[in-house]
DNA sequence: CATTGTCCCTGGAAGC
DNA sequence: TGCTTCCAGGGACAAT
């Protein structure tokens, strides 16, 4: 398999729908038969438990909540992926700059290489699937997801929109970069305080969330970054990025060049021209 | 409750 | 050249 250099990453909603395409067929009905933990900071909570509970059970499910992969098992339990920045998930173990923190073997041969250069993504066995999917925001491609829930997480509050997008509590599996696609879209600042949007706004903003994850996902997600399929392939969504980071480049639409402001320590790029703040 | 700040982690880039 | 510092950013958690 063709190892991939990697540089910083940020899988969001559509990268990890993309891996979770790929892996379903591959792990649907097969049974858990090895969980190698390389590094024991990648499991969240007691490890030990996470090997009774799982090894040897049946995947039930492959499901995806937001960003968070999950691995439902037979018996209503389930195993929590999390990629965070750098995290991969690789059928093929890498050989070169191999940072596998854990390795999970499956009864049709099937391994899974989770690959993560800086550690920050995690491994966590759900006792309650339920019970955690509803500490996140609705799923934005659902029917959860309206204009008028939109408008109701959005009221009254004083965080600028873009710091508001990457609340997974409003809305489960945007981050940074699909943030800035939105807004752009649909021609808000990333600055403006979450509630002086009006209805109409917020319309604009709703459609624009949706269409920005529909469309990456049909592209197999952005590869700007660390993130790949399973299979080592590149998404190529980041090929019709109109903003995010793309600093300096023309807005596409009117040729002003793209600026970026932080908001809240998160780099937000934006065009000056298109994405006015009154 | 709403919001802000800190930390985690590694490696590339920038600055001196 | 080689060192230090900053930055990338998702999310848990602490502080305000």
């Amino acid at each position: 398999m063709t190892p991939v250099l990697h540089l910083s990453g940020m899988p969001e909603l559509p990268e990890v729908e993309t891996i979770r395409r790929a892996l379903e067929p591959l792990l649907l009905g097969e049974r858990l038969t090895g969980l190698e933990v390389l590094d024991a900071r990648i499991v969240q909570g007691d490890a030990a438990q996470l090997r009774v509970e799982a090894l040897g059970r049946r995947i039930a499910e492959v499901m995806r909540r937001g960003k968070h992969l999950m691995l439902l098992l037979e018996g209503g339990k389930g195993i929590v992926l999390h990629l965070r920045m750098t995290g991969s998930l690789l059928l093929n173990e890498p050989e070169r700059s191999p940072r596998v923190r854990a390795i999970l073997s499956f009864s049709n041969g099937t391994q899974l290489f989770f690959n993560d250069m800086r550690r920050l993504g995690t491994i966590a066995l759900i006792n309650d699937v339920e019970a955690y999917c509803l500490r996140l925001g609705p799923e934005p491609l659902s029917e959860g997801f309206t204009t008028d829930s939109l408008a109701r997480c959005l009221a009254g509050r004083r965080i600028p929109v873009k710091a508001a997008l990457l609340d997974q509590h409003l809305v489960a599996g945007v981050g940074n970069m699909y943030a800035d696609e939105a807004l752009f879209q649909a021609g808000l600042h990333p600055l403006i305080p979450a509630g002086d949007l009006h209805s109409g706004q917020v319309q604009r903003l709703w459609i624009a969330i949706r269409a920005v994850l529909e469309r990456a996902i049909a592209s197999q997600g952005a590869s700007i970054n660390t993130y790949c399929l399973p299979n080592g392939q590149k998404g190529s969504a980041h090929d019709s990025f109109s903003v995010a980071h793309k600093k300096g480049d023309p807005c596409p639409a009117c040729g002003t060049p793209i600026d970026r402001v932080m908001v809240r320590k998160r780099g937000s790029y934006y065009c000056p021209e298109c994405q006015r703040h009154s």
